[in-house]
DNA sequence: AAGATTTCCTACTGAATTTATATAATAAGT
DNA sequence: ACTTATTATATAAATTCAGTAGGAAATCTT
């Protein structure tokens, strides 16, 4: 898998809190229930959005977490980043020393063509382009998405 | 990692067959040597590739593996697919059934334009396009590469 | 027939990563 | 004080990864 379950988590948190952080602050505790993660495994991921300033938090009842910058100014791929290190399809690109054999070896080529492939949508997708995805509704059924 | 050392290994193995097969059997041996991959791992792999056809094998001293069909009729997508299971870049699409949300998920929308991507360069390129690659020597060093 | 070579088959293992849980401390509001 | 909520650190269960091991079966050579 190249993305787990920590950087989806990741970017659902960052969309709970866009969208339902117009006035207050988001209480990690609700974005748990609404997007039913382990909610202690959430802390440890708001914990790292936190430290990088992606949010912005405060302590005590009204206490909560609120975005630093507006949506439009998060991709994708910052936030999977931050999270999951790197997005690399291989460890050969991950890790230049992974390999001794990476500057004649051919496959590189395709792995660097296939991480262009993966970079290009994550960079190119911000968190207001899935906002703007779920409010026009792209769902064959009513529902209302929860992101 | 989307891609392990698994499928590396299995599309680099195609490659060395392509390449040293012309005339007479590939011997796993010399793969494994050449490729520099644990033969006893090598042999699990090949089996999969035996057991799918996309080699043919024969046993007894001159014995060894060929492709059972030309570079053209196999895409990389092909091998690591057979290999890895899949190249879902997230669990949510793997597996329908590993998140009850999928229906309405925006994220979905997003792991879907990424998995097509990913499709694009796996599917899009075929053992004798990399083959060409190594032969037009897109490498900075003199050295000749060996896939 | 004997021995060498090579593929074929199945099970096991150690290490790392993933996905959480658990416990307690710190801060803020009422 | 008491409640609410964030912050920090430690631990643990489960899964996956990357091999390792041992031998059986087929084929060729002498």
């Amino acid at each position: 898998m190249l993305i787990s379950a920590k950087g989806r988590y990741a970017l659902r948190c960052m969309l709970d809190i866009s969208l339902n952080g117009s006035e207050e602050n988001v209480k990690l505790k609700n974005i748990a229930e609404r997007q039913n993660i382990p909610i202690k495994y959430l802390e440890q991921i708001i914990s790292a959005l936190n430290k990088a300033d992606f949010v912005k938090s405060e302590r005590g009842p009204n206490g909560g977490y609120r975005l630093s910058k507006p949506p439009e100014e998060y991709t994708v791929g910052m936030i999977i980043k931050l999270i999951e290190g790197d997005t690399a399809p291989v460890s050969c690109l991950a890790d230049v020393n992974d390999c001794e054999r990476s500057d004649r070896c051919v496959s590189m080529i395709l792995w660097k063509k296939l991480n262009d492939a993966v970079n290009s949508v994550l960079d190119g997708t911000t968190l207001a382009d899935m906002i703007d995805w779920s409010s026009k509704g792209q769902f064959i059924d009513i529902e209302i998405p929860n992101y």
